[in-house]
DNA sequence: TATTGTTATACTCTATAACTATA
DNA sequence: TATAGTTATAGAGTATAACAATA
């Protein structure tokens, strides 16, 4: 095979993975929220939560950078995780401009009675493969997204 | 290792790699859209687009299967992409309930020289694997798309 | 009755800018 | 001056449900 059609197998290959993986990330991620709305809560709630929960207080700002959202989104968030009383705000005693999320007992109890329930569905969601399946592509999709991300 | 050892391995790999996948996914759109955003269209206007460039004219309801919109969300995308005038509504004459999505000459003219583009920039973003490896990631993601859809 | 497409409405998230309080 | 967070505002994109026209 030479240069230009091993290039235009490359695209179309290229082109399908891109494909492929969004339907199939799409497929998973309606499973998962599902399983998160009779919670009451979205999948953006959610990951602030389970944040909190799993890492523990965090300055607001923060918690922008780990779930990749702008800051005015975080306080919207907040602000809706805060009115159902599952997290509340604290303010640093050191640094006065700096505010903690911190999660309630109420929060606590949901995620210690949902989260692995959360991850019992996840396992489910991902049993099209199996271990060492899971091993490898997990791998694979770190170069991936490190080379995307590298550009 | 016994069962239970063994079910929290599983669901601690399946957690990871939903982490992993909706990250090098989330990297990977970033790119694309960043080469599709030039062409002032977003995502979802490019991918509505592609299809009447690459299948032909197609009814309104049928392009929501495809991209996996609401019908409500197609007429938006639609009224869109008719005011730049890249497509158009003509109605069926055979059933009047009817509309195909037509491409117009400017519209196909911006395909024609863009969509090589398009299709040599995913693989650069995707050059992160070779081709085997490329092969074997479409036929692990579509076992793992068609479990988790079919629950 | 069922289907196609539109309209009306609401929600989530984003971006931006102005602002307060603090460093 | 710079940073953390909030508020206000506007806009993109999507979903839901109700609706009109047609089959």
């Amino acid at each position: 095979m030479d240069h230009q059609n091993n290039d235009i197998l490359e695209e179309e290959l290229s082109l399908k993975l891109f494909v492929v993986l969004t339907r199939a990330l799409e497929s998973i991620k309606k499973r998962v929220e599902e399983d998160i709305k009779c919670l009451g809560l979205n999948p953006t709630e959610f990951a602030v939560l389970e944040l909190i929960y799993s890492k523990g207080e965090q300055p607001i700002q923060k918690i922008g950078e780990k779930v990749l959202l702008a800051s005015s989104s975080i306080t919207y968030v907040v602000d809706k995780l805060e009115k159902k009383d599952l997290l509340r705000r604290k303010p640093c005693p050191k640094d006065r401009r700096i505010t903690f999320a911190v999660i309630t007992q109420a929060g606590t109890e949901l995620m210690d009675e949902v989260f692995p329930k959360h991850k019992q569905a996840i396992k489910e969601i991902c049993a099209g493969l199996d271990v060492d399946e899971k091993k490898v592509m997990i791998n694979q999709l770190k170069k991936l997204g490190y080379h995307a991300q590298g550009l």
